[in-house]
DNA sequence: GTTAGCACTCGTCACATCAGAGTGCTAATC
DNA sequence: GATTAGCACTCTGATGTGACGAGTGCTAAC
């Protein structure tokens, strides 16, 4: 069942031709453009045997070969080699990566950028999943007679605040204890655990104010905590598929940009995917049974995973993007090694 | 010049026509249709007419005829009459709202995703323009050795934090230092005014340790300040349009989304447009020349200003799309005059 | 001023035709 | 037995043609 050398080569030089025009590619153009010393004939003959297993199909009678998912597959799985990036493409991924790297939202936005404008395919980013985050402290502070604003920071500096509206006055005293004892209660928990954990655990209520403050307080605090574990989505590069000639239909058009107006359904599907670089072609996937989506991890401070992808036609450059996403992945989880470990380095000395 | 009674009636029944059913309306469909008491023949004379006197375009001689980005401002302008939005409508704009109000940015979302599913259109929601509003205060948190966060507070409970990895040590009394005097010295001041000016003021350097402190703390102070006016722009419906015949070609249907690729760029258009209900007809736009953009402007607590806008192809029913967005601002503009006012209502009793 | 009548224009649709690309098979060749 | 040349066959896509219908614009009659 295994495929000969000769099939292996043929169905190679398919995959790059048709990756390349986008046209089903036929037996000449095969033996004319790869030196393989065979004839149209005999490639028609292994091209005809390769599509019995699966790895061809056929338009129509008259029509060259393209390559099936399962072909796809093999190449991603065996055939495929690393490509080396352009010295240009990693100048332009170090160079603006580099200069917005105290921000941490704005990298990873230009790593969506980068993404799409050298795949030109449809690309996002997303900042980690925090659920392992361990809460630092917790602060409230008062704005005026009627509001507060909760604040929760997370270990990595992470911050998520919410403005709350009370219905009873309070005091100064009553906020700094809540958020004495809250922060006592929860600090060096995780965000999972906490949601996770079916009772709210009493605080305490030192004096009366507090434990007025502390039935206004409560269900927010669930519901920012809530908030601190959404991650941040950055989408770039959708009209890119425009120029694809899959998308040509404005039908296919449409199914397409509808994937990415469900934001929250998109994460879900992202974030529930593995680590390193993932990929699923085609029927692979549950949804969008005709694109291609790959997906890489990175880390900040080894411990919090972001993703990034491309979504694009199951026709695509496979070396050539798998290889990018490698190199930006390395390069994110280097910035943000570094940005987490300040208070280690010699910048301190 | 002006236009005779029955030029109006003919010009409003093309229009009308027009805009259900997209295509080129006949001499002899507005005689049945419409019942004008005059054969055909009498209106293609007027027809004629209007042509001359641009209200009317003619794709080709045996097509019927459209109605000018001319006709549509005069409809705009004169022929169109308020229309009361059905109970159903209303019922779930108060509803969808009601729902989410003490969450800011939810209810704005909330908006988007009702106005485009209204009209079928493409549809934004922006959260208020915040140049107007005054810094209540300015707190400095500690995190970690090097790290702390730096949190900006708005009048209106607007908050910004922005966290900074330091290449000195602090104290804690130089954290709190310089939290009071910068407090003390931007309190009350507008954040338009803070960035224009164009010294940072010196916010003193009690002692040693803050005057470093300070070194570090101040560039990323404008910067959040900046963060801060940032609006946040949510969009929905962008896939309705795919369904309008405007944009079944695949150009246009591209051109249409990479409008909204550039986000900033397209707030910042936004920004700029006048409060209340603004209508822009095809050329009247400097891009998007075949489109028509409507915004119109919601207010919190009668001070900051938000917008809300649909975009589609100039043939739309303008009647109800502006009836619906007024309705909509109305309710917006009411619920946060209420949010704001908390601390003088009953609730503090 | 209004209208009926009619010639004319233009776009669309269905249909036929033709060239080109590519296959699949058979028989000849290595 | 594997490879190849040759050829009939299939299907697509481009091009062309003619009929049809919608709608105008003009003229002459009302």
């Amino acid at each position: 069942m295994d495929l000969s050398e000769r099939q292996l080569q043929i169905l190679q030089a398919i995959i790059t031709d048709y990756v390349e025009n986008a046209e089903p590619v036929g037996s000449r153009s095969i033996a004319k453009k790869y030196d393989l010393g065979v004839s149209p004939a005999t490639i028609r003959n292994e091209m005809s045997d390769l599509e019995e297993m699966g790895y061809l199909t056929h338009p129509h009678t008259s029509a060259g070969r393209v390559p099936s998912d399962k072909a796809y597959r093999l190449y991603v799985n065996t055939l495929m080699q690393k490509k080396n990036l352009s010295a240009k493409d990693k100048r332009m991924i170090n160079d603006r990566l580099a200069a917005s790297r105290d921000e941490f939202d704005r990298t990873i936005r230009h790593a969506a950028e980068l993404l799409s404008e050298i795949t030109n395919l449809a690309s996002f980013a997303m900042t980690p999943a925090t659920n392992e985050e361990q809460i630092s402290f917790i602060r409230l502070l008062p704005v005026d007679r009627g509001t507060i604003i909760l604040m929760i920071v997370g270990e990595s500096g992470n911050v998520t605040n919410t403005t709350l509206r009370l219905n009873v006055p309070y005091t100064q005293e009553a906020l700094d204890l809540l958020s004495k004892n809250m922060t006592v209660n929860y600090k060096g928990r995780t965000l999972d655990d906490v949601l996770k954990s079916e009772i709210i655990e009493d605080v305490g209520s030192d004096i009366e104010a507090m434990s007025q403050l502390k039935g206004n307080v409560m269900p927010s605090f669930i519901r920012t905590l809530e908030d601190m574990l959404n991650v941040n989505l950055y989408m770039e590069g959708m009209t890119n598929i425009f120029d694809l000639p899959e998308y040509s239909s404005i039908d296919r058009a449409r199914d397409f940009m509808e994937l990415f107006a469900q934001k929250d359904w998109f994460t879900q599907k992202m974030l529930a995917r593995g680590e390193g670089v993932v990929v699923t072609i085609g029927d692979e996937n549950d949804t969008m049974k005709d694109c291609t989506l790959i997906t890489a991890s990175y880390h900040v401070d080894g411990k919090l995973v972001g993703k990034i992808g491309v979504i694009g036609p199951t026709r695509m450059k496979y070396d050539e993007v798998t290889s990018i996403m490698e190199y930006l992945t390395n390069n994110l989880s280097e910035t943000f090694r570094l940005v987490d470990n300040t208070n280690n380095t010699e910048d301190e000395g």
